[in-house]
RNA sequence: GCUAGUGUGGCUCAAUGGCAGAGCACAUCACUCGUAAUGAUGAGGUUGUGGGUUCGAUUCCCACCACUAGCUCCA
């Protein structure tokens, strides 16, 4: 650790601090709650958890308990002692605690074995840690929820309960990372779906979302900007069917890999399954001639609509529906030509992201252990997506074997409101399913070869896409996406007449426009609109409608003075075609 | 699916083992108003669903459904 920096500034400190926060945590437990077993403890971004197996289940009234013993434990400035064990003696100081013997017992034959130990209490851990439990400012430290968590991941393995805490060196600091929570719950997408009309979901179907006539707005226009795009990065589009003889479903290796995930149906006594993927029906497509080499690249698109069977508990707004549409891709091509589509592929879905402003990362998962291909192809792949992000500077993490069973894949992970990620772009390499499809072309050289495949999505899905663009803008979208773009509000019913006009000549110049006849305040209309984030209000009173101009005020509460209809209406054309926020 | 919690008009939330309440929204009427909430009146709920305990359940118990947080899984 760096001995100069004791602040969060340095990352070392930072993790140690909430280390040693986890370990106050445990400690806190082990005296209110004995019986207590303890599994993991570790330093997380914002803060830290313990993952215990205790007959007490802890409810938010139990963890202010605990959060007392905590601050108990900061006041009692307990040195931290490092001290080292052989194995046999280390199992046996934890021979109690059933976890912990389970961790020595897989940790690698030559590994160090350290403790921690402070006061009453002992945990096995690497470190590093603070010096004293007084270093830990006790009135700093928030236990901020307990839920379950599996042991060492598993799902077939205990369920143990996971205490998530935070802590800082400044009670002002967490106030200030509380606030910064509670802020962003008002950007959650699925509250400002209801609030502004863009979706719902009911009990009715579980999964499956309802888009309303302001977030089909969202959708038309990002299905626009995405057929612009792709028109211009020479791609073709089809439409493939959403139900399909289950006997396909085989063939392309989904049914063993997937089949859990999948819904069928029977036509005719025949088995067939609504489609979770968009890419068989892709291949069908690609086999319906011969291609020859002058062909390749051939790069075709689908907004493709997927069913698939998610877990109850997965569930997430539109973050995580049972009905998603693709923004799919697939691209067939040679192996001279895969590293600059690929390239191409990459650009392509970064231009999309900066437009946007969204900041991202990307993660390179190699195949998984159900890879369906060979282990020269497995390794050929892997290596042709890290050449790739490498010759061109592109910073990425490893995620290991979080490929598709068909091949590795590049994603492109976009961040929710409170600090969640979800991949939404991705760039899956493919050698398998041209195999198992047998598609071809005619080289060249005159003979019959064997294409290779990019799938990819950019938006990923438009659902979970609309919902981190809504979390993005706190639903303040920029012009070109607002379902609502200007809200005429005349002043009395004075200006009725030319309140009309105006919404008619907006309408006719293909502006979303709507107006508020009501017999209400001016303060109550823009209330409303500056609720409902609509862009621009045009306020017209006596004066506008005697000087025919119009009063333009901003969501951002801006008065951007009195101008003629034509002007304004030039100025948000101009806004609209330029895509910008 | 798992662990814990939650479920009361469209929304946000009260209340109680004994006739279910407020604010906002909605409707009607009045008001015609200059940049974030005009007033009055009215309508709207078998308290998620199904069982059980009880003289009586929205409240207590059980099951199911949905939602929330996280885990697992994933676009």
């Amino acid at each position: 650790m760096d001995e100069n920096k004791y602040t969060f500034d340095n990352p070392d400190f930072k993790h140690a601090y909430r280390h040693t926060s986890s370990h106050i945590l445990a400690q806190a437990i082990k005296r209110l709650y004995p019986e207590t077993k303890f599994a993991i403890g570790p330093a997380i971004d914002e803060g830290f958890y313990y993952d215990v197996d205790s007959e007490t289940v802890f409810t938010p009234e139990v963890l202010e308990k605990i959060e007392a013993e905590m601050r108990n434990i900061c006041k009692e400035k307990l040195p931290l002692e490092r001290f080292e064990l052989p194995r046999a003696e280390a199992l046996e100081l934890m021979r109690d605690e059933p976890y912990k013997v389970e961790l020595i017992n897989d940790l690698p034959e030559d590994a160090v074995i350290s403790f921690y130990k402070q006061g009453d209490f002992t945990d096995l851990c690497a470190g590093p840690h603070m010096d004293s439990t007084g270093r830990i400012k006790g009135n700093a430290i928030k236990l901020t929820s307990c839920t379950g968590a599996y042991w060492r991941g598993d799902s077939k393995r205990k369920m143990l309960q996971r205490i998530y805490g935070t802590s800082f060196q400044k009670k002002e600091e967490l106030d200030a990372y509380l606030e910064r929570i509670e802020e962003a719950k008002k950007r959650d997408h699925r509250k400002l779906g209801r609030e502004l009309d863009l979706f719902m979901i009911t009990d009715e179907g579980p999964g499956f979302p309802f888009f309303l006539p302001k977030g089909m707005v969202l959708r038309n226009e990002l299905e626009s900007f995405w057929r612009e795009l792709h028109r211009q990065c020479g791609y073709q589009e089809i439409k493939t069917p959403m139900i399909l003889n289950e006997e396909l479903w085989h063939r392309s290796g989904h049914w063993d890999k997937y089949k859990e995930n999948m819904y069928f149906t029977k036509i005719d006594g025949e088995d067939y399954a609504i489609k979770p993927m968009n890419c068989p029906g892709g291949m069908l497509a690609y086999k319906r001639r011969p291609w020859s080499y002058k062909d390749l690249p051939l790069r075709v698109g689908e907004l493709g609509v997927v069913h698939r069977h998610e877990l109850s508990g997965a569930l997430h707004g539109l973050m995580r529906v049972r009905c998603f549409t693709q923004d799919d891709a697939h691209i067939f091509m040679t192996r001279e030509q895969m590293h600059s589509e690929i390239l191409g592929v990459i650009n392509k879905i970064d231009s999309v992201y900066r437009m946007f402003g969204f900041n991202y990362h990307i993660e390179l998962s190699t195949c998984p252990p159900n890879f369906i291909g060979s282990q020269e192809i497995r390794e050929y792949s892997e290596n042709v997506l890290r050449e790739v992000l490498e010759t061109n500077g592109k910073e990425y993490i490893v995620n290991p074997g979080d490929g598709a069973f068909y091949g590795p894949k590049i994603d492109f992970h976009l961040e929710d409101a409170i600090g969640r990620t979800w991949q939404c772009g991705t760039i899956q390499l493919d050698f398998q399913m041209p195999e198992r499809f047998e598609l071809e072309y005619t080289g060249a050289d005159g003979e019959k070869h064997r294409p290779i495949m990019i799938h990819t999505v950019a938006l990923g899905s438009i659902e979970r896409f609309i919902g981190i663009l809504t979390e993005h803008f706190a639903g303040a979208f920029p012009l070109w996406l607002a379902p609502v773009q200007v809200m005429i509000m005349p002043i009395t019913d004075r200006s009725r007449e030319y309140s009309e006009e105006i919404y008619k000549k907006l309408f006719d110049a293909g502006i979303r426009v709507e107006a508020d006849y009501r017999s209400e305040k001016i303060g109550y209309k823009i209330r409303e609109a500056q609720l409902q984030k609509i862009p621009y209000m045009l306020v017209l009173g006596d004066k506008e409608t005697e000087a025919r101009l119009v009063a333009v005020r901003t969501r951002l509460g801006g008065d951007e003075g009195t101008m003629t209809l034509e002007d304004f209406t030039e100025k948000i054309k101009s806004e609209i075609s330029s895509k910008k926020n």
